[in-house]
DNA sequence: CGACTATATTCCTTTTGAGGTATATGAATC
DNA sequence: GATTCATATACCTCAAAAGGAATATAGTCG
């Protein structure tokens, strides 16, 4: 794996985030929206971009997605999520980010890495008028 | 130091080699340019870079500028310089850089990182006697 | 002072990526 | 088969940055 695209995909600070969150464990994106509180198009963006260049690798599970580290990953990109996550000890965004991972660990155990218990989902009250059809 | 703006610097190959050199000791572009065989705008320009995000420290020698790590980086920093020569160990860019650096070492260590000598000095025909000294 | 040397800066073009809005896709469920 | 959910993609705009050519600047030497 060529030293710079690994740089590539560090050089943004969500990037970084999810990074350091899949050190954790596997998630999906609808967790990555919980725990990084970010809107699920610029999540779903990076994902592509880590995923295109080897760093993060994706199964199916049904309606979800499940991203993760590479099960071996070449000794550079070992070395910097390593750096990563020693760097990303002290600093406060990092932190936040755990925090809001351990409060969804409970779900997480319960359901797997591969879908959004219902708890987390939204209410669902009965409706008609659905804005915003496609075509 | 906040650890994107560190990525973001290391994520082009031309400023990584400098960094990566520049573990060995100071240097100024004449040498860089010598070393990694890149043209003098370029190299400037990525200097320039490093400097303003306070990766590299300046100082003048006479007419030539002096790169050289900062003294006392901040752990992120370090912490990622450390990574940065671990990974390049193994690949050819990175070693055919040190070997060219080795072949300048005689000369460093007569004049000085803050000169080149006249070996590497084009032949400066006719002049009067042995130009560029500094100071 | 004037020539020269080492390096920096400006201008230009091209590429890349980030973020947002809107829409598409694929699986599950009724 | 139509809806709904989770996620992906397309399209757009804006900013940054890379590389080259030409030129500027700041020292030094004679």
């Amino acid at each position: 794996m060529e030293l710079v695209k690994i740089y590539e995909c560090l050089c943004d600070l969500t990037r970084l985030r999810v990074l350091h969150v899949l050190a954790r464990g596997p998630l999906c994106v609808c967790h990555f929206q919980a725990v990084l509180a970010e809107p699920q198009v610029k999540l779903s963006k990076h994902l592509a971009y880590l995923r295109a260049r080897g760093l993060v690798s994706v199964t199916r599970r049904g309606n979800w997605m499940v991203y993760a580290l590479p099960s071996a990953p070449p000794p550079e990109l070992r070395a910097n999520l390593a750096c990563l996550q020693d760097c990303a000890r002290e600093q406060p965004v990092f932190r936040r980010d755990l925090a809001r991972l351990e409060r969804l660990a409970p779900t997480l155990a319960e359901t797997g890495p591969g879908c959004c218990g219902p708890a987390t989902r939204p209410p669902r009250r009965a409706r008609t008028a659905a804005p915003g059809r496609a075509r």
